[in-house]
DNA sequence: TCCCGCATAATTGTATACAATTATACGAGA
DNA sequence: TCTCGTATAATTGTATACAATTATGCGGGA
């Protein structure tokens, strides 16, 4: 996981590297890869019309993000997310969210309280219209508000990057009216806690949305199509 | 990271880039490259006798490990650890460590909980004899074993990044003689709450023994010469 | 048929050449 | 003297060539 450095993160993207990373890393998380399949420097290198530099540079820094692994001599695969490393991730982003909404409570700015009420309200407006594809994308961003807010870079970029991570599942977790809505809901109690200082009662109903969401990830087997862990 | 993991560990040091990233990496967690002070490919590539090919694959990597910052086009930097930034990483390996510990609790092997025991064991000896460095090393290897011992990739892969990144700021903490005490009987009583099953008082003991080592730190005034945040 | 060994191909590892970008030095003009 | 612009050097970014390693296929022998 590497630490900070937002500027990097879009300078990044106009280096040839840069977007061979990018692409890859997309092209793992939308499962056009499959688990376990070998990724070939000059097949990738060819489709994306660079030469192996670039796109052995990205493989190096893939590996550290745990995406693929690198076998010397021998090549790249992807790494599969198992169903026990979503079920870790969500444990952990539920202390780390929690941990979050705390710090947000003390240190959120003004704009970024309001773009969190905002959120809120379009959501319930969408919700109301069964806009799910909104719905998603508020939801997404209510989080980003939270991670922005708490004021810590470190964990900010810990949070985005099991956000992400776990993009596959929650696609599908929200495309469910029901879940979605009471995702609303708890967002709206989140707020309304680090609004009023709340730090405690912030950080415990963080913590229950994150346990809340695995436990309706489990309840409809959105992980079926997982490795077995 | 799956079956081939410890095989690369080992046969990473034999390939150049492999070597060139231990060797950068120990330097700079040594102390000999400063904060802000710019590596460059050729000098490093000459230094060692390779080409600047496997200096900038293992600069990728350091990159990632939060320890050189990139900017495109210019060079790579020693990274700087802010005080806040240090702060930040023990509060939430407070959190991550506590469920560390529980998990251990569940799931560490018979070989890795006799590890733990003779760590302690060693380390007990070593801190009457006053063998700060081999306490030091002995501390590390504590909570790898737990780390290991969690049964969670996930959550092994993000301590270690914490772990290996506040490496600086603890290779001083441990050398003063009453911490490292200190440290020695919070890891036997986290030892026998794991062998004793106790999840709950491990993940306490595990929690509280991080913040603890960073009062430690703040008291001491360890991060006087660290970035300001 | 099966298994071994060797030649060949495919792939990764490293070095080098060249392109693009950025830093530096120096002189002209005010 | 100071500042600006340009030429030059230094450095990183990418492509390509070659070396080392690993995979593949085929023939011979039991």
């Amino acid at each position: 996981m590497g630490h900070y450095d937002v500027k990097r993160e879009v300078t990044d993207k106009y280096s040839l590297r840069g977007r061979v990373f990018h692409k890859i890393r997309e092209d793992i998380l939308n499962g056009r890869y499959k688990v376990r399949e070998e990724l070939r420097e000059v097949t990738i290198g060819e489709e994306m019309g660079v030469s192996r530099t670039p796109v052995r540079e990205a493989f190096r820094q893939l590996e550290l993000e745990g995406l693929i692994q690198i076998v010397p001599n021998k090549g790249a695969y992807v790494t599969g997310i198992t169903v026990k490393d979503v079920g870790d991730i969500y444990m952990i982003r539920s202390l780390l969210e929690g941990l979050c909404a705390r710090w947000a409570t003390e240190h959120i700015s003004r704009e970024q309280m309001e773009e969190m009420e905002e959120n809120i309200f379009l959501s319930e407006f969408h919700a109301s219209k069964g806009h799910t594809e909104q719905m998603a994308e508020l939801d997404n961003r209510f989080h980003e508000i939270m991670y922005e807010g708490c004021n810590s870079k470190i964990l900010e970029h810990a949070l985005k990057d099991y956000h992400q991570y776990v993009l596959r599942v929650r696609r599908k977790t929200l495309s469910t009216q029901t879940r979605s809505s009471a995702s609303n809901a708890e967002h709206r109690k989140i707020m309304e806690a680090i609004k009023a200082g709340d730090g405690d009662l912030a950080e415990q109903l963080a913590n229950r949305h994150m346990l809340n969401a695995y436990e309706n990830i489990v309840e409809n087997g959105y992980m079926e199509h997982y490795e077995e862990g």
